[in-house]
DNA sequence: GCCAACAGAATCGTTGACAATCTTGCTTCG
DNA sequence: CGAAGCAAGATTGTCAACGATTCTGTTGGC
């Protein structure tokens, strides 16, 4: 499970409503498209309309939720432009932060990286592409969180929700693992020789070659 | 209420509050880390404590508004690590724009930019640093625009708006529109030139200056 | 046969009231 | 005199009902 996201037991009903309406958004439940009427919603969920309300007018925030007035809301669908366009501000981001992780890094984190490498290693050999796809996931999010940049890493988890449907049809394309595993490993290795223009210039190596995919 | 900016008239209830919220926070209406009670907006707007609620909820995906759970709302303050934080971003995120303008703007649309670096020169020689303040967030706006990049320009004017109190103070301060407007100057100089490399390098070598300023 | 007006259904927007929670100030006991 | 406990007040969270708007399918006229 790439994402938070636990209905704690002691939860809010609009937390709950949030929590429970991302999830089933980003595993793909729900069609991309796909009318989310409020009644709906409120009986599948057991709260009542008020809080599915404010679940998605913080998800429209967020923008995996279209809404229209007196029209209703839907699920967003990003084109492949617009994921282009949202790979393209990552690049800008993941940037920074893979500069300052590789200067505020520590040792344990870096084992840490260094075993996430192995691992993804593994997966690709063993053509596991699910498993590669979290690994990769998990990878991302990590060098994001060593470079200590809040804003950064807030402005990240909001792009990469709404790539989750484009990331997973990338990540089954034959062939797809085998290039982006060279690249991550580049990135891990300028991560551990604390180099952050090499870092820099890793992560955006990979998000060109990522967007270079996405165009097939 | 010297507020302009229409809230058009066939305007929903929710939508008004909004703009007016947000209008008054950026405005510096309401004072850093003041509580904003639910009833009191709702009467003071003259609209139901459910469009403040959603006003609220919008305005804290934006980052202008902080909510604790049974305890309400207040202006969210920034401090000057988080402001030299959000910055950062700004520079990651405008030098992708400034790089993308260099390339796809129009001729007018230089001829624009051209006019407003001789306004900015005519505002520093006559002393008036809230008229400079202003050119200078129109200038980042139209190249942000003429960018074309709309995720992008989206992130970027979620995290201006947070920086609104600290801008005001920048422009104010003795000395700074002198150094700031060379900066500037070379901005729209590299743009006019349609180098992308050069007017990405302006731009961020424009706000490392900022960040300096900011931490004094 | 085609288009415009119209009624009905579906759905969202708004309202006022009630319940849950937190804060604050007072009281009481050690 | 100080601290724990309690009660009142303030504020937000939740709810069910009403009103407004948009969509859809049908009817009537041309």
């Amino acid at each position: 499970m790439p994402n938070e996201a636990r209905p704690s037991s002691g939860e809010q009903a609009k937390q709950l409503a949030l929590t429970r309406l991302r999830q089933a958004i980003m595993h793909g439940e729900m069609a991309p498209a796909q009318r989310l009427v409020e009644n709906e919603l409120a009986e599948r969920f057991g709260v009542t309309r008020a809080s599915i309300r404010a679940a998605l007018i913080e998800l429209e925030a967020q923008g995996l939720v279209e809404r229209i007035r007196n029209r209703g809301s839907r699920v967003r669908v990003v084109s492949v432009e617009e994921a282009v366009a949202i790979t393209e501000c990552r690049m800008a981001l993941e940037g920074l932060c893979a500069a300052k992780a590789a200067v505020a890094v520590s040792d344990e984190q870096l084992a840490e990286l260094t075993g996430l490498g192995t691992a993804m290693q593994k997966a690709v050999a063993d053509g596991e592409p699910v498993t590669y796809s979290e690994l990769n996931h998990a990878l991302h999010a990590r060098i994001r969180e060593f470079s200590g940049q809040r804003t950064a890493v807030e402005l990240l988890e909001r792009l990469n929700a709404q790539l989750v449907r484009h990331r997973f049809q990338l990540a089954l394309r034959p062939g797809r693992p085998q290039q982006s595993l060279k690249e991550h490993l580049a990135m891990i290795e300028a991560i551990r020789a604390r180099d952050p223009q090499a870092a820099e210039a890793a992560v955006r190596a990979h998000l060109t070659s990522v967007i270079d995919a996405l165009r097939d």
